[in-house]
DNA sequence: GCTTTTTTACGAAACAATTCGTAATTAATG
DNA sequence: CATTAATTACGAATTGTTTCGTAAAAAAGC
């Protein structure tokens, strides 16, 4: 199973993953610089948080020399399609289907998009 | 425009969100009896809650008689949209095709379902 | 080894979400 | 009009997130 735990990461903690998620394991240095890129952000506030968020299990952390090494407790999908099943749940009747129907008719896909899912949609008709 | 200002309800304020757009204008009252259904909820813990979200404008509310009436303040597919493109944006590289993709690889769409996403992809295509 | 720099730890403040107890208001009923 | 029942208002406690100041610890450089 994908996991339908409870990895509700908020949008601060969101930015530190994506941060370990491009980047890999990463010192609590390194992530404030890219942190900062995007807004002015203290070191401590990030560290602290980092912590926090290793308490609870969402990054783990290993001792390098003088500082610590932090990463990512659970894979980006894993996360993306959790957050998508709970979106699902609160406000599409726990239909991701209906969910990704929403989000296509928004969008502008280009010709290649389409094209992908089009053969997605082949694949999900032959496991049938 | 559909709008990406901030509508960012919590998860309580969801629950009350999905019983006015199911159930249309309503009463504390009412709302609490369909919480109650779900999720052991006190009077005037609702009642807080909607008083709140009044507040913040996600509600709208009218005297009538005794008591009030609330509604929504926004739709519920402007605010799935708005929470879809949000999702899109922390976690897709505000890609909500992506985002779509992701939704439908993890899902078991039905006939009927495949059907229907081809015909939306169709009107994509001829929209370009 | 002492000083300086880097990194971590700790505590607390500021803010927002959630819950609930109690008081005030309203109006329906006898 | 007084009593009762329903509804709203208010305030406060609790919890969780985010931010940051300050101190402690570690180690690098002189």
């Amino acid at each position: 199973m994908t996991g339908d735990k409870s990895i509700k990461p908020t949008d601060a903690e969101l930015e530190i993953l994506n941060i370990l998620w491009e980047n890999g394991p990463s010192t609590v240095k390194f992530v404030n610089e890219k942190m900062n890129e995007r807004k002015a952000t203290g070191y401590t506030t990030t560290l602290k948080l980092m912590q926090i968020m290793a308490e609870k299990g969402i990054l783990h952390r290993q001792r390098e020399s003088r500082s610590h090494i932090y990463s990512a407790a659970y894979k980006k999908t894993d996360t993306q399609l959790n957050m998508i099943n709970k979106l699902a749940r609160s406000m599409f009747g726990g239909s991701s289907v209906k969910l990704a129907v929403q989000a296509l008719g928004n969008s502008k896909a280009s010709e290649e998009e389409l094209r992908e899912i089009k053969i997605l949609l082949e694949k999900i008709k032959n496991k049938q």
